[in-house]
DNA sequence: TCAATTCATCGTAATATTGCGATAAAACGA
DNA sequence: TCGTTTTATCGCAATATTACGATGAATTGA
């Protein structure tokens, strides 16, 4: 085993596919879509408009959440969902940047 | 439970979900930008710059080919990977656009 | 206070992903 | 032909993800 063996993912790699895991699910998708397009973004609105239980849809929303999508805010006993576009605007960023370096590359071997 | 309950995730929903789960590991992520940036493409000179097994190399190779990242053509006894540039064009024109509009829009409830 | 509503979390089952060694398949060179 | 090299596939173990019902916590309204 050689030496590059041992080196590990650097940490813009291990970034890009957390947050690209973060949008590998349709449900995900799905709620991203709906944020964009209704103000009504509370949990139980999100739950009626997909194919998925309560206790279900509440786990994707966390992962949206802490991968940096969106925020939730406590309104009484509702909580309201929506997008973080400070913080998409970063991931925007990030993920276009790397699609576009892999778009624009013109190095084709084959 | 509602009818709306019965309905599934769009095509869409399903593909771009599909799209960022093959971009969804630091692995594949490494792997395409190293064909970004050598020529040298072939499945062992991959291998050799990887924490990874040969077999674990090529599965990974394979969830890339299928989302139509890349391409392998077989030169003899080795296969040449390289960036499937037509198809990458495509799916960054899709994820892209969904990048786009998610922080494009102005719709902040919170 | 009490019941109802809304959402999060826990525990768990089913499924999918990841990773590896062993092995098969194909091509090459001696 | 035979051994070597290169890559793919198989089988399996470990881990992660997805989904759900049950339950808990917080808030509201009666």
């Amino acid at each position: 085993m050689s030496a590059t063996k041992e080196i590990h993912y650097t940490e813009e790699q291990k970034r890009l596919a957390a947050l690209f895991k973060a949008l590998a699910h349709p449900a995900r998708i799905a709620i991203l879509q709906m944020l964009m397009q209704h103000r009504t973004c509370y949990c139980g609105k999100v739950t009626d408009m997909l194919p998925l239980a309560q206790a279900t849809v509440s786990q994707h929303l966390k992962e949206l959440k802490l991968a940096g999508f969106i925020k939730g805010i406590v309104e009484g006993k509702q909580v309201c969902y929506c997008l973080d576009e400070k913080k998409i605007g970063q991931i925007r960023a990030l993920l276009g940047g790397f699609l576009d370096q892999l778009a624009g590359n013109d190095r084709s071997c084959c």
